[in-house]
DNA sequence: TCATTTTTATGAATTTTTTATGACGGTCTT
DNA sequence: AAGACCGTCATAAAAAATTCATAAAAATGA
């Protein structure tokens, strides 16, 4: 399970809060009520970002920061603290903990979400500029696919399903794996919807010839063929 | 002489974390505690950046850049204004006394030297004071936009993101990138405040024709067309 | 080869999602 | 006090996604 946000909160009505409003935005939470728990966890699996209160009780929010920092298999995790107003004062020694940010009680779940979603895109590795493949480039940047420097206009699923495949030239995949990659996982889609962008992709790609390079795979699903 | 870093901050806690991260960063560090200790230090030599705090005890940040920006000597050395959250309303101000940049309170020292690092890399090739792309003519030292000599009145806001757009032409963002970079991150609005002042811009530019140079990428964001 | 079955292609209707737009109340400037 | 500007919201409008029905194609088995 990747993708999912760790809270280290031993207030329950604070967790709560969190789980809500992380999940109406769409994300995965694990909650944790201990800085002890939290290590557990993470010995399984990784987070993309965690959350810590400054005060548990045991370990602290520091300490697990620092401790955090320290492992190699954790220390580009973005952590993001919470702290109480009256902490405020310590905020300095938490920067120095590794934080990248924190947010002070009260907050508001939309202040949390807009830190977060600066934070990922901040630490996220910047992706790669253009790809090429079968006569085709996409331009991640500017969002933009050409076949020899014309300009193929096509739909974001489309475009998304087209970024897909490039990625992962030659390879089959059937209509799960694609709904799973290129819908996501949480999103349900009936398998059949795939077959239906896959048309629309050939069908902006045929003026160019280009609409052979996704190949059917009979009783298996397609591929992206050169 | 030269190469230094002015930091004027009446806290000391502050003062020390800022000496102590720049210090890493390699760059050396002049403190004062007060505006009118820093405009003595700056009668001898000349630091090539400069941080102030917003709030100091006797004259303030912004009167202390204010004048910095009158006297000639002085015009051309970058500010950065650190401002407490609280204070955040009156950022639009500061970009008017010709702030650089400016960083809120907490601030992580990373992003205090990217910063830096950013506003150095930028004021150092002295960017043309001047932006064209795609027919529109920006002038940032004093606010104004062109289409072909003729001036274009718009908001600060408008202005601002055009600018965004114009230093990073061609390139898709979406919304919360943009109130990133052009509210300020840490900032909270709703991201849809973005298609408002899109639409803002857009309006002003139509006279010209040149609306359609903000182009919509469905479901992603928005691009400035090449 | 032919009939049958299974799988995919395709067009079109419908629903959902996303964006554009106008209006409003509030704040700051002049 | 008037004007400029901002952020938010409600709603209209546009675009795209999903599903469904059916045609077409490929595989299967005798």
């Amino acid at each position: 399970m990747a993708r999912y946000i760790l809270v280290v909160e031993d207030d329950p009505d604070i967790r709560e809060l969190l789980h809500f409003s992380l999940t109406r935005d769409g994300r995965t939470v694990v909650e944790a009520e201990s800085a002890e728990d939290a290590q557990i966890l993470l010995k399984r699996d990784l987070p993309e970002l965690i959350i810590v209160d400054w005060m548990l009780p045991g370990m602290s929010g520091v300490k697990l920061a620092k401790s955090l920092r320290k492992d190699e298999r954790t220390s580009k995790i973005p952590i993001i603290m919470l702290t109480a107003r009256s902490e405020e004062a310590d905020k300095l020694r938490s920067f120095e903990a590794g934080i990248d940010d924190y947010v002070t009680k009260p907050f508001s779940p939309k202040e949390l979400i807009a830190r977060i979603k600066a934070l990922l895109r901040r630490t996220s590795a910047p992706e790669d500029d253009s790809l090429v493949f079968a006569g085709i480039r996409l331009e991640l940047a500017s969002y933009k696919a050409f076949v020899n420097d014309d300009r193929v206009a096509m739909g974001p699923t489309e475009f998304k399903l087209l970024v897909f495949f490039m990625r992962n030239p030659d390879r089959v995949f059937d209509r799960s794996q694609l709904v799973d990659e290129v819908w996501g996982r949480s999103v349900v889609v009936e398998e059949r919807t795939v077959d239906v962008h896959i048309l629309r992709l050939r069908k902006v790609l045929k003026p160019w010839g280009r609409d052979h390079v996704i190949e059917t795979v009979r009783g298996v699903g397609y591929r992206l063929a050169s």
